[in-house]
DNA sequence: CTAGGGATAATC
DNA sequence: GATTATCCCTAG
């Protein structure tokens, strides 16, 4: 009387998953909607997304569903974080500040970005200012850390990702305002780096804000900085997308908030 | 709409 | 027989 038991493919549970990434966790009918995702899951409802995402929390966390019921694992454990949530990785990304405004522009930490203006326009060199000049500006004028000629160069590749900067061979430039193309917001298989990393963004800091897991974010925010330097593959967006999805499910982050919390 | 428990087909 | 994956029902 019951009905046949239809298998998830593959390309429903990544599309599941980069539906939560997206949208956050518990939006079922949002990633549903989403025509991103509509196409993969045009046979699933918002239940079945639910039930699926359970499953797959459960047997990634190697437990079965009654021993679940005994010890309780759930997706996360919101005790151990509360210890972590608040100190050194709040301090250390930066890029965590104000995202309750557009969501295009917003998460790019304040700070570095105003030095690199502020550097590039005082240099006002024609030709432009390489990194090694920029670093040197910014070092004078601020307490900045070890790393900030990495830090920078992250920053730097992305201002000019989104049209802010242009590069000419080593050198970086203010680009006046002519941003004509914003975000191309492409179809599909056709992401661009920085509408991964965007989505990715924000999606992270959805989560965190739903479930109080910044350092979930954290180390998102850290894996998207990665993606986003490394490569401009579509297929980053399902890694990031499996990354933190294997974190969700087994609460297996807090070890990154103690001491191995290493942004090089 | 979602979370959670329960029922049942598929699998071990 | 037990466990797992999917589907179903209900409360909030």
């Amino acid at each position: 009387m019951g009905n046949q038991k239809v298998k998830w493919t593959v390309e429903e549970e990544e599309a599941l998953k980069a539906g939560v990434v997206k949208h956050g966790l518990g939006k079922w009918k949002n990633i549903l909607r989403d025509p991103q995702f509509a196409p993969y899951l045009s046979n699933r409802s918002n239940i079945d997304l639910k039930d699926k995402w359970r499953n797959m929390c459960i047997s990634y966390g190697q437990c079965s569903r009654k021993k679940l019921k005994a010890s309780r694992v759930k997706t996360i454990s919101s005790e151990a974080l509360s210890t972590l949530t608040t100190g050194n990785l709040v301090a250390e990304v930066d890029a965590i500040d104000d995202f309750s405004g557009s969501p295009q522009d917003v998460r790019d930490a304040p700070g570095y970005k105003t030095m690199i203006f502020e550097a590039l326009s005082s240099i006002r060199d024609s030709s432009g200012s390489n990194i090694d000049d920029i670093v040197g500006f910014i070092e004078q004028k601020h307490e900045v850390p070890q790393n900030i000629r990495r830090i920078l160069s992250t920053r730097l590749r992305r201002l000019v990702l989104q049209g802010k900067l242009e590069k000419v061979q080593d050198r970086y430039k203010i680009k006046d305002a002519t941003l004509g193309t914003k975000t191309p917001m492409p179809k599909q298989k056709d992401i661009s780096a920085e509408t991964v990393e965007d989505a990715a963004m924000t999606a992270a800091y959805k989560i965190a804000d739903a479930e109080d897991k910044s350092f979930v974010a954290a180390e998102a925010v850290k894996e998207a900085e990665r993606v986003s330097t490394m490569a401009e593959d579509a297929d980053s967006f399902l890694l990031l997308a499996n990354e933190i999805f294997e974190k969700c499910s087994r609460g297996e982050t807090i070890r990154l908030a103690n001491s191995s919390y290493n942004f090089d």
